[in-house]
DNA sequence: GATGATACGGAGTAAGCGTTCCGGTTGTCA
DNA sequence: TGACAACCGGAACGCTTACTCCGTATCATC
C-alpha cells in the first residue's frame, strides 16, 4: 500500500488529461512538477500508444508500445498504472475531439448538413482507429463507468445536433438518439479491414434518416 | 508426429460437419466408425458449444465448454484439433442455416419482402449470438481462408436475394452485394449488449434501401 | 560539482489459457 | 467373460502478457 503504486497517480499530462477509469481523488497534495524526463517520456508513450492503438487496437501488447516510445515498460507503468488507462488516454483524447466538433456543428445554419456531416467524419476516423472500434465493440458490455463521463458529453452533444435537424424537418421524427447512435456505431464497425467506409452504405444510411414516410412492414 | 494426434481428425460428427479450417483430407481410409461414448461426448460437446459460444463469444476458456459438456478439456481436444476448429463447428452450423434460408427466400414472389425478411432474421439471430458477432468482427482480417467455403456460398445465395429485390424495383440499384453486406453486418455489430436490435435502426437501414432517389451529397 | 530525490530499464513474477500426455476406464467383439 | 483397442479425465507444460521490483542513471538544487 505504501510502496511504488503511490506515485502513479496521474499529474498534469498535458494533452490527454489522463483520468483513470475508477481512482478515486485521494490524495490532491503538494504535487510538485514532473522531471524533465519524466514529462518528455509521458509525451513519447502517448505518441506511440496513439499510432499503435490506432493500427492494432487494444489486444496489443504493452511491449510494443514500450518500444515504439522508446522506454522501458516499467516507464510505461510508472505513468500510467495499468494497460486500460494508457487506452482510456488514447481514446479519451478522440471522443474530446468528437464532442467539440459536435459542438462546433451545432451552431451552423443547416443542421440537417451539419448532423450528416458529423455522422460521416466519425465513421471515417473509426474505420481509420482500430481502438475505437474496440472501444465501441465493447461498449455496453465490461466496465460499466468506463469512458462514461466523456460519453455521456458525446451523447449530449450528438442528441442536439439530431433534435435540431429534426427540428428543420431534415430528419425523420420516429428516430431517437440512441438508436442512431446504433446505427453510427454499426456503420463504424462494419466492414472491418478495409479503411474507408463504403460510401454507398453510408448514404443508405443518410437516406434512410432522411425518409419521411417510415414505410418499414 | 505419430502419436495421438493421428486420431483427431474429424469424422461422422452427425448435424454440424466440422471440417476443420486448413486440414486436407490426407488420409480417407478404412475409417470404422466412433464407439458409443464418444458419439454421445462429441454431441454434448457441441451443446455446450453452441450455447457457451453464443453467450460469451469465442474468446470464453476451453475448460468452461468443457464443464458445460461434463467432460474433460482431453475429451474436447481429442474429438477437435484445437478450440478454433470447435468455434469454426458451431458458427458453420449456423452459417449454413442461414444459407438454406436464403435459399428457400429466394423462391419468394415477393422478392423485396423476402430480402429484409432474411436480414431482419440474421440482425434478429446476431443479436443473440455472440459467436456470430465475433465472426463478423473478425472477417477480413485473420485468417483468410477460414469458414471461406460457406461464406461464399452465402454471399453468391444473399447477392441473388438482392438481385431480386432490385430487379423488382423495391431497392435502389446503386448498391451493391458488398454495401448491402456491410450494412447487415454493421445492423448486427451495432447496440452491443442488448439482445435484440433496435427497431428504428433496422427500418432506417431498409428506408435507406428502398429510397428510389440517392440525395447523397 | 556534490547530493539526494526522482525516474529509467528490463529482468523477473504471476496468472490465464491453449494444448499435450498418460494412467486409468469403458465399450466392443470374440 | 476376457482381452484389447478406443476413449476419458485432468494434471502438467509452455507460451503469452500484464504488471512489479530494484539496481542504475538522470535531473534539480545548492
Amino acid at each position: 500500500m505504501t510502496s511504488a503504486t503511490e506515485d502513479r497517480v496521474e499529474r498534469g499530462l498535458g494533452a490527454a488529461g489522463a483520468e483513470p477509469p475508477q481512482a478515486p481523488p485521494v490524495q490532491a497534495v503538494t504535487e510538485r512538477p514532473l522531471r524533465a524526463d519524466a514529462r518528455r517520456n509521458i509525451q513519447k508513450v502517448l505518441e506511440a500508444a496513439e499510432i499503435v492503438f490506432a493500427s492494432e487496437g487494444l489486444a496489443v501488447p504493452i511491449d510494443t508500445i514500450a518500444a515504439r516510445a522508446g522506454v522501458g515498460v516499467g516507464t510505461v507503468y510508472r505513468h500510467f498504472p495499468t494497460k486500460e488507462a494508457l487506452f482510456y488516454a488514447v481514446v479519451t483524447a478522440h471522443l474530446e475531439k468528437m464532442v467539440a466538433r459536435a459542438q462546433e456543428l451545432a451552431d451552423s445554419p443547416e443542421p440537417t448538413e451539419a448532423l450528416f456531416t458529423f455522422m460521416g467524419e466519425v465513421v471515417t476516423l473509426a474505420a481509420k482507429k482500430r481502438d475505437l472500434q474496440d472501444e465501441m465493440a465493447r461498449a455496453g458490455m465490461c466496465e460499466p463507468g468506463f469512458h462514461a463521463s466523456i460519453k455521456a458529453q458525446l451523447n449530449r452533444a450528438f442528441a442536439l445536433l439530431l433534435a435540431d435537424a429534426q427540428a428543420a424537418g431534415g430528419v425523420r421524427s420516429d428516430v431517437g438518439p440512441d438508436d442512431v447512435t446504433s446505427l453510427l456505431m454499426g456503420a463504424c464497425l462494419a466492414s472491418p479491414g478495409r479503411s474507408e467506409p463504403s460510401p454507398s452504405m453510408v448514404s443508405v444510411i443518410f437516406d434512410g434518416l432522411r425518409a419521411r414516410t417510415p414505410a418499414a412492414g
